[in-house]
DNA sequence: TATGAATGAGATTTCATTCAT
DNA sequence: TATGAATGAAATCTCATTCAT
């Protein structure tokens, strides 16, 4: 049978969708033709049609493999057994994240998507699950306020809120001036919100372990 | 000659640049043709091209405008006594700001200009001036340090760049969520940064006061 | 003023459509490409657009004028006192409309657009107008037939259907066939119909004269 | 060599050019891609181009195929003892031919043949054998009317160019209308061309009837 | 012969910009 | 200065055809 494998067809879309994304974050994606596309992938007009209904779709299928990526970041520490070691995990990986130049480059493609997402509906309707995304993280801070891990008085909705603005920020600042000390920053950030937690950790009984886990 | 005069030609020169910000704030920029601004405006295609030579030196024109308001609400906390003070002022004008229906509009356009300036050379170098206007804040919290308010083992670059994280985090979240609560955003903040502020504030000695001056 | 007056659009719109219209009588509407249009008008394609907003509305333009000029055609012969008077002009008229060959050549394009009103929804909606016409012939004859002019027995439905065919007919072997001799042609289509007409033409009564007029 | 019978090649060639009839009747060749024609014939791209070398090969397959159903229908007639015998025929094949929904359809592919026929040079030939065809029609007319069958004034040259019309114009208006009474059309036209045939038919001796033969 | 992914020339359309008025 | 019709380079996308398998 000459038609391709699903695993054949699989790896031309990410040929295209990888060659797509270094266009993207080199020249921003209404900037890059698809002219630049087919150069970029080694691929002809036509096979970039084969796997891509319009530049849009392709646009939309790289935006979602990108909120895929961040969610990611988040989800890998939600195996934390508390607030603080789930912290702790995120402040690690993200600055594992850093070392790579690739996912560097990315990130400035999720900043365009950020924009789009502004008046492009269907851009818009990706990045909303990362919205809702943010809702899994409120839940688990206020898991985190039951267990006596965090103060009472903290409201748990713009804490999640200033979680996030830490880290899209850093992501804004970081793809401004690639030689920030990612390491001081996520130190920094780090230190501030610890700042905030109960001065002692409550003991973390099973249970109230148990609950935190899946936190943050 | 019929050479207007030098009010009418910055009245009308606004006029385009307000028309314009209104179609980017909705379409985006890239989504916005110049028949769009003809129309919004209410001149005609030759009459822009006698007060910007090209659509993007009227993108750059905004750009400056945008960067200047954000410039604006720094620089009018600079004159606090103290780093505490300081974002006292902040907090209250972030949430006046966040009151103005049209300027939440225009920070939409903020956000396409941060993506424009990952490859547009000339939004960058706008946005670069954003970049150093950081180091005033830097600059301006090691005097904090100096002065006993921050204490000594605060890492001031990686501070300042948490404080903007915080605020281009909330402009981005703002976007997506017009209706967040503001200023339980702006409290949470606060209250993290507030956290590692020396538990005893120094009697501000008049000098450091000066220091402290043209802060955050 | 620079404004266009609607003197000179009508005349561009003309001016485009003729070009239009030659090289679809040329090479038809499928193979001819809005490259050849433009060069044929002698405008540039942006101006093309402005005043059709697409090929398919170029062309829905042309059909709408060949149609008129059909209908023209009939219309032409509605004034007649009797049947026979009106075949007589209409004869007339068709011999007439064949010593034009910029008409002739037109004609190409209407035989094209027979074509396409069988899957165009468009193009059918504007031939289906030319069919309601027939209507209009049918109601003539069957006031002839009550006139006495023609003879009871005749289905005038399937006459007027006859008498567009003889009509149609003629138009495609005229396009394959120029130098055919349309005199003869006409002579003997008539000297078929008038074969049925009632051999004694009824006393024309002012009423049933009057009837008769707006008939063929 | 795994060359097929020539009868599998036949029944490939069939199934290709009765699929692609289906497409164009129902959307037009000109809007009927390849890849249509793959999907209703069920064969693959490489497939069809293994019987056909072009798109352009298979229409006029098809274009020769159509012609010659429409030659068939006038030389079934062909074998008739007089002219009045012969229409007779040709009025029964034409109701009979009605009656297959099929072959309705496929109608609307001969009228693209003449829109065509227009531009298209290979296609035209094919074309041109039907003109030819009406040639023997005139020659048979002849014949009829130095039998006395057909008076002397008539213009035989272009009685065939009314039979033809009368022909060509019913296909078309049937394409238009396919509810159209086709019977009641028939009926109209044969007594108009009975109409000038002569009122006495002549003895149909041996020798003219054989000279009509082939006729109509 | 048959497959179907891939090709790439070429078609339509857009839109920032110009220039005669 | 101001107008807006006109320009034309360039972008997206299509589809008849090919060729490695």
């Amino acid at each position: 049978m000459p038609k391709i494998s699903e695993e054949k067809r699989r790896a031309r879309q990410a040929q295209i969708l990888e060659a797509a994304t270094r266009c993207f974050a080199r020249d921003g994606f209404h900037h890059t033709t698809m002219e630049e596309v087919v150069r970029e992938s080694g691929l002809s007009p036509g096979a970039i049609y084969c796997y891509f209904r319009s530049k849009q779709e392709m646009v939309e299928a790289i935006s979602a493999v990108r909120h895929a990526r961040d969610q990611a970041l988040l989800d890998e520490l939600a195996s934390a057994a508390s607030l603080r070691k789930g912290l702790d995990r995120l402040a690690l990986a993200l600055v594992r994240m850093l070392e790579d130049a690739k996912e560097k480059q990315r990130r400035k493609v999720s900043i365009q998507f950020w924009a789009e997402s502004l008046h492009d509906a269907r851009i818009r309707k990706v990045a909303e699950r990362g919205l809702r995304q943010r809702g899994g993280l409120t839940a688990a801070l206020r898991t985190a306020q039951r267990s006596g891990e965090l103060p009472a008085g903290v409201d748990v909705e713009s804490l999640s809120r200033v979680l996030f603005a830490l880290f899209q920020g850093f992501i804004l600042q970081q793809a401004w001036e690639p030689g920030l000390d990612s390491g001081a920053y996520v130190r920094t950030a780090m230190a501030l919100i610890k700042g905030i937690l109960s001065k002692a950790a409550p003991a973390p009984r099973r249970k109230a372990a148990k609950a935190v886990t899946g936190l943050l």
